[in-house]
DNA sequence: TATTATTGTTCCAAAATGAGACAATAACCA
DNA sequence: TGGTTATTGTCTCATTTTGGAACAATAATA
């Protein structure tokens, strides 16, 4: 049973992939008023990564996304967005990933396929952090949450694709008042207050809101369902909950 | 000598390029208030398809775009942007490359390096219609300009390449007025009335817009260098002719 | 019962936009 | 030469949107 040793994904020829390219994920999750994406931690190397993973020869890039989402995160159904790739020379750096693979007890050759140059096509998705499970992937320790604001050192370009996911989605976020259950909606929970949700608006775009200019113009969209109030225990009046409505299909 | 009978950059391994990937380019130009793209013309074939490229082992993803852009145009310092990579399995058919190969006389065989499975990275210029002298490619018998709203029909999932630039290229029209004079350099000669300015964004963002509206917001941009009158031998009022500031380094 | 913090709403000024009106022309024509 | 015509630059005013603040309505607490 050798193949245990060399786990089928990490085979010499990575035969079953499309070669020299890769995907790699920037997956925000939103939790106590702070934005946050998961990393894999190679523990022994002190080298952060994004999650990422590589295209079945038989498979749609995209659908090749969604699966290697549902393997990180343990969700289907996710919001994502495919929005840059990242193909400089410069990302070929055999170091950070062989140190990797030795870490974890691996002798690659010289010309094992993971140690070439790969491009890798960059994608965004927003998930529930209070549903998602996160799973390591072969080569790594774990995969955990790390707030945006305070992110450890990142192999490679990575620092670089993360701020071009936080660009991407900022761009997104005006343009898609309509879309906004879509977006909105994974990083919530089932019901929010005003409050929340412009918090959540504030912290993807790095700047305060005015809280009557915010309320109006979220009403005004006609898409929020307004429940009960929530009774916090604060010594104030309560705010509203709000739902999005359920998709109609 | 008979690597001028295969030459170099159709080479059976295509060895010096990254495999299963390439790129494929929709270069805008406007002319007589109309948007063209560049195509590819196989004559023998009736195929029509985006000029594009591979990418050299030692070469930058955009490096390589501008240096295939150069070479289809003869222009450089062009307007470039990434806007999508396309990697359905779909997109893999051998019949129409195969076609237009055997076309040229060649007589690739079944596992040629180009009638292999390629993910495309989307590319999206806009260069000055009076300034490029398009040139072909070396499978195809011309390289020209085809009108956005009358294209012929393209190979493969070209058609939706075209779609998504065209979305992209509005999206971002949106989002940068600041850059204005960088975007719509290119598209316009040296000088230019307001009605040719605004012509431009009426047939990027297909729709007609207001005259005082458009003239007051482009004035308040404070960008638009106001040059003498434009003579067109018309019956009316002159318009004043504007040119963009002087790019400051 | 007063106090406090937070929320939903209203109000008004300021800014941006929509929709025309109007005067100023170039060239043409009678 | 003076009227005609099409187009342009600007202005006006109504409408809409936004900014910024005020205000009343609470939940809890003291």
């Amino acid at each position: 049973m050798s193949q245990h040793l060399i786990p089928e994904e990490l085979n010499p020829e990575g035969a079953d992939f499309l070669p020299g390219l890769a995907m790699d994920f920037v997956i925000f999750g939103f939790h106590q008023n702070q934005l946050k994406i998961l990393l894999l931690d190679y523990r022994n190397t002190d080298l952060f990564a994004l999650p990422g993973g590589f295209i079945r020869q038989n498979e749609n890039l995209n659908d090749a996304a969604r699966r290697v989402l549902a393997e990180r995160t343990s969700l289907t159904d996710i919001y994502l967005e495919q929005f840059y790739s990242f193909g400089d020379v410069a990302r070929h750096d055999v170091a950070p990933l062989r140190a990797i693979m030795e870490a974890k007890g691996l002798k690659p050759g010289d010309d094992h396929w993971l140690l070439r140059r790969f491009v890798s096509v960059g994608y965004y998705a927003l998930i529930d952090f209070t549903k998602a499970v996160p799973i390591a992937d072969l080569l790594s320790d774990s995969c955990a949450w790390y707030e945006l604001t305070n992110l450890p050192p990142l192999m490679l370009d990575h620092r670089a694709i993360v701020q071009k996911a936080l660009e991407t989605l900022r761009a997104d976020l005006d343009r898609k008042g309509a879309g906004l259950n879509r977006w909105a909606a994974p990083l919530l929970s089932e019901t929010f207050t005003m409050g929340e949700l412009q918090s959540l608006y504030e912290t993807i775009l790095g700047q305060k809101l005015r809280r009557s200019s915010f309320q109006r113009k979220m009403l005004s969209l006609d898409i929020l369902v307004r429940l009960d109030k929530k009774y916090s225990g604060g010594a104030h009046k309560a705010p509203y909950r709000y739902r999005f409505p359920a998709e109609e299909k």
